[in-house]
DNA sequence: GAAAGTACTTTCCTTTATGAAACTAACCGG
DNA sequence: CCGGTTAGTTTCATAAAGGAAAGTACTTTC
């Protein structure tokens, strides 16, 4: 016996909450905003100079995000023909949707983090 | 002795990097958007309400993450004095600053999502 | 007085995430 | 040949995150 066909279970958007985790699923972990604003700001980046932009960031943990950010099409990975082998990682078209979101993060952090010392 | 005052090792924005790592040392986890962006959407929920609408939580995560969202100042707790006693959550309204940024990763969600299946 | 509802907290356990350090491998300059 | 650079991988270990289930506490309703 049901009790009523609709309580107040309102499922306020849940296409909407759907959204949210499966953006947060691609996004998750302390490293990949930091990563993907970093590769909008400076276009074309080796190994090297992601891990002395991306401040406290260890090669594995480098490795295993970058790997993750082209899997889902973020970042591209381009193996130079140089003479110590270089390699060129950069954001791709589909990644650069994520700037204006990423702007937003970051501009948000600064205001809060005022916010904080203001009082 | 010194090769180089300066190397290529240019800061690209050590402000805008640690303010969004500062953002997510806020809104990481599992919850927090889906639990903020269901509150900015239903402005008074109780807990149950809260649990029948972000799917797939917990008591105990709810629970802790309201916690951590309302030590931060982005949710309002308020117990009301009604008989099988109620506890009403709201957004504040320096969380209500996140409406942007929660409706860009939304949207980015929802058209990610898309260019899945547009393939 | 038993069942059900509200709102949690607590305990125990598993899974993920992150990190430090060492190691591979290829190349160049001296 | 030694040391430095690039670009990682592998191993070992710990910390943090997340979840299932049960327990607490109070009240109303049948």
């Amino acid at each position: 016996m049901k009790k009523k066909a609709l309580i107040n279970n309102t499922p306020i958007c849940k296409i909407r909450m759907k959204a949210i985790s499966d953006a947060m699923s691609i996004l998750s972990g302390k490293w990949k905003f930091q990563i993907l604003g970093t590769l909008i700001e400076g276009n074309q980046l080796g190994f090297m100079e992601l891990m002395r932009e991306v401040d406290g960031i260890g090669t594995k943990m480098l490795s295993k995000e970058l790997q993750d950010l082209e899997m889902n099409h973020l970042v591209n990975r381009t193996v130079m023909d140089t003479k110590p082998i270089t390699v060129i990682y950069s954001i791709t078209e589909h990644g650069k949707t994520l700037a204006p979101l990423i702007d937003a993060l970051a501009n948000w952090g600064i205001e809060y983090r005022q916010s904080i010392y203001a009082k």
